[in-house]
DNA sequence: CGAATCGTTCAATATGGAATGAACGTACTG
DNA sequence: CAGTACGTTCATTCCATATTGAACGATTCG
C-alpha cells in the first residue's frame, strides 16, 4: 500500500496481528504507538490509522487489557495519552503461554472423560496433549528468565540434562 | 453440543484449530484421526464429522501439507486411507517456529528502510522485533532436542522453577 | 449553568475467508 | 468399453466478527 517504510511497517503489523488471532487495528495501534515513542491520542490515531473513534477507543483497551499499551496520566490535558509498554514481547509471550496452557487444561478435562472402552484413544490423545503442556512449561520458564532482566537469554539446549519432573 | 466426550474433543480441538489461525475442520479432522487410531477414508470423515466431501479433501490435504496428517497406501483398496502423524506436536511447533521466523524477517526489512530521522523508532521496532527472533531460534533449538530423539526433552533454564510435577 | 470535548457503547454494516456442492478428470471394475 | 467410485477443483453461499458511526453519559471549560 503505502511507500512509506513506517507506514508498511504498521500495516504488517496490523496484519501480523490478525494472522495472530487478534485484530488488525489492534496491531497498527501498536505499531503506531511503537514508532512514535511518546504518548497519542484517540484523536492522533484516528487520523493516523484513518480509522473511526471507536474502533481507537476499543481497540486501544483491548491492548490495555492485554498488557501491551498504557494510559499515561495526562499532565495538564483533558485527553487520555496512550503509550506502549517498555517490553511488549513479554506480553505477547505471556498470553501465547496462557493459551497453551488453558488448552492443555481444557483437553485434559476432557479427555479424561473418556470411556473405558476408549482407554487407547485416550491413550492417544494425552500423548498429544503433553505438546501443549510442555510448550507451555518450556515457554514460561524463558519467560521468567527474560522477566529477571537477562535481555538476552542463554541457550537453552546447553543445558546438562532432564530433571526428572517431567513425566507422568 | 455433544454429550459424547470424544465428539466434545473433536469439537474442541477444532474450535483451538482456528483459534491458532487454522480452520476448525482441520483441526476436527486431526482429532478424529487421533481418537480412531486407524486409518479412515475421505467418506468416513464426511459422515463422522458431517461435513462437505470438498472440506474433507481439502482439508485433509492441508493437515498433510503441514505435515500433521499423511495417507496411508491402500493395500488392497480403492480408498486412500488417512492417519495421523505418530508425532502431530513437532509438526505445530515447527509450524509456529516458522511463523516467527517469518515475521522476524519481514520486520526486519522493514525496519532497514526507515529514515534517518526516524533512527529512533527503528530502535524501538528492532528492539521489539528481537523478540520474534528469539523466539523462533529458542523453540527451534527446542524442537532439535525433541527430535533427536529424546520423547521428554529437558527444561530449557536449569532454574530451580516452583513445581515441577503439581498437577496430573 | 450552558457549551463543548472526550471516551465508551451498541446496533448496523462491511468484509474476509471458511464451507458447500455440483462439475470434472481419473482410475478402477465387471 | 461402459459404468462406477474416488478425489480434486472452484464458483457460490454462508458465517463470524471486525469496523463503523451515531447516540449517550461524564467531565471540563468559559
Amino acid at each position: 500500500m503505502s511507500e512509506n517504510p513506517v507506514d508498511r511497517f504498521i500495516e504488517t503489523m496490523g496484519l501480523m496481528s490478525q494472522g495472530d488471532g487478534g485484530t488488525r487495528i489492534s496491531g497498527q495501534i501498536l505499531a503506531y504507538l511503537l514508532t512514535e515513542g511518546e504518548p497519542r491520542t484517540l484523536q492522533q490515531m484516528t487520523e493516523a490509522l484513518s480509522i473511526s473513534k471507536g474502533s481507537a477507543s476499543t481497540n486501544a483497551r483491548m491492548l490495555e487489557m492485554h498488557g501491551l499499551a498504557q494510559r499515561v496520566s495526562h499532565l495538564g490535558a483533558r485527553q487520555d495519552g496512550w503509550e506502549a509498554v517498555a517490553e511488549p514481547h513479554l506480553q505477547l509471550l505471556s498470553r501465547l503461554v496462557g493459551r497453551f496452557r488453558q488448552n492443555y487444561l481444557v483437553i485434559e478435562d476432557l479427555v479424561a472423560s473418556f470411556p473405558p472402552e476408549r482407554a487407547d484413544a485416550r491413550q492417544r490423545v494425552e500423548d498429544f496433549n503433553q505438546f501443549y503442556r510442555q510448550s507451555a512449561d518450556f515457554f514460561e520458564e524463558w519467560l521468567a528468565h527474560m522477566s529477571s532482566g537477562a535481555e538476552v537469554p542463554p541457550p537453552p539446549g546447553a543445558t546438562g540434562h532432564p530433571d526428572p519432573s517431567a513425566e507422568d
